[in-house]
Order: C-alpha cells, then structure tokens, then sequence
DNA sequence: TCAACTGTAACCTACTGCGTTACGAATTAC
DNA sequence: GTAATTCGTAACGCAGTAGGTTACAGTTGA
C-alpha cells in the first residue's frame, strides 16, 4: 500500500497540461468537446477521469490513455485501500 | 491500442480463483461478503470491478488489489477506444 | 470600467454499484 | 421420484457519479 496520498490526476492536467502551455480552462474545455464545469470539476477533484476522458486527454495532450486511467486507478486504490480494515472478507486462499 | 478485446475481469476470477479452489458462486459471495447477484454480474461481464471489490478480492485470494483494477482498467479502455474516431477533440500540443 | 476567466450552485438525465426478493432451470443427494 | 442446492437473472429500490445547461459572484487585466 501506498504510505503517502497521491493527488487527483485533475492535478497533474493542471500542472503538466494547461500550466506548461498556457491554455485556459475555457479554451482546454473546447478543445477536449466537454463543458468547462466538467473540466473544473475534475482539475479540482471533484470528477474523476471516466474511460472515455482519458482518450479525450490523449487525444488532445498527444499522451496515452492508459496513463490517464492508471493514474485515476491510483487515486481510487488508495481511497479504497483506507478502507480496507472495515471490510468484513474469509479468507478463502492462502 | 491493443489488437483484441480483453476479457472481462470477471472471466478471469473465475477460471484463476474460483475453480482451482472449488468453490461455488455461492460460497465466494458470502466469503467476500457481497450478495450472490453482484458476483454473478461480476462473473459473468455485466458489472465491472469496483476499488473496494478490488480490495475484497485481494483479502478473500490473497492477490493484489492492483492487479484487479488494473485489469478492469485495461477492459474499460479498450472500449473507451473503440470510440476515439467518434470523439471531436482539438489537439493543443504536439 | 469593462471584459474575460474561474469556481460553483441548482437542476436535469443517464448510468452504475449494490442490496433484497423471487423465479425457473439444472444439478446432486437420498 | 423427490428434495436440496446451485446458478443466472428479472424486478425493484437506493445511492453515487458523469455529464449537460444556465446562472451568479469573485478575480484579474487592459
């Protein structure tokens, strides 16, 4: 397990996307096909990245897909893992 | 983009963890603490693996959480792929 | 001052995860 | 043959999330 929270990929689009390149959350919104409060919900954490989303971003950023979800996975895995403890599962293998 | 389409997570549960240890639907669902229906739907394709699924799946067959979502992860950007011609989205870098 | 950008609230639709209950079909045990 | 078990799944409800439009308030820059 993880020790330190991993920040939302919402984040690292902010940082490593619009930042670097100077684009607005207005313009990136256009550019990607979806509505400025869907990106501003997920630079700010409150959307995660869906399947299709992460093609959006590929697409648009020229990254893969596969490391916008991986990284969604991450921040999901780990929420989930906190929770681990409160699970009530048998074990059924060693 | 991969060539095939990967089975479904479920499939997978089935034939590494479920039929070497021999034990029923049934038995699993109560073991991860889910209703029977849910495993069904997981088993048989028709819902996907959630983060908190993930983590039982791991406790109940001593596997890693990882490795389960990353599958599913896998199987939903497959299809997310199969889309990407039908997505209208502007290229901001190179 | 005015325009643009941003976050977000309100409201809507659609889908998904998960639960319970109930049914029919198939299998196994007696 | 009959009873019990297993399995898939339909029907229903609840909760959460993704996405859209519209609208408003705050900030910033020309």
């Amino acid at each position: 397990m993880r020790m330190h929270n991993p920040p939302h990929p919402g984040e690292i689009i902010r940082r490593l996307c619009l930042d670097p390149l100077g684009v607005s959350v207005t313009e990136a919104a256009q550019a990607l096909g979806i509505s400025r409060k869907t990106l501003s919900a997920i630079l700010n954490g409150r959307a995660g990245i869906s399947p299709e989303m992460a093609v959006r971003l590929s697409m648009a950023f020229g990254t893969s897909a596969e490391s916008w979800l991986n990284q969604q996975t991450q921040y999901d895995l780990w929420h989930a893992e906190q929770r681990r403890k409160q699970l009530r599962v048998a074990k059924l293998a060693v």
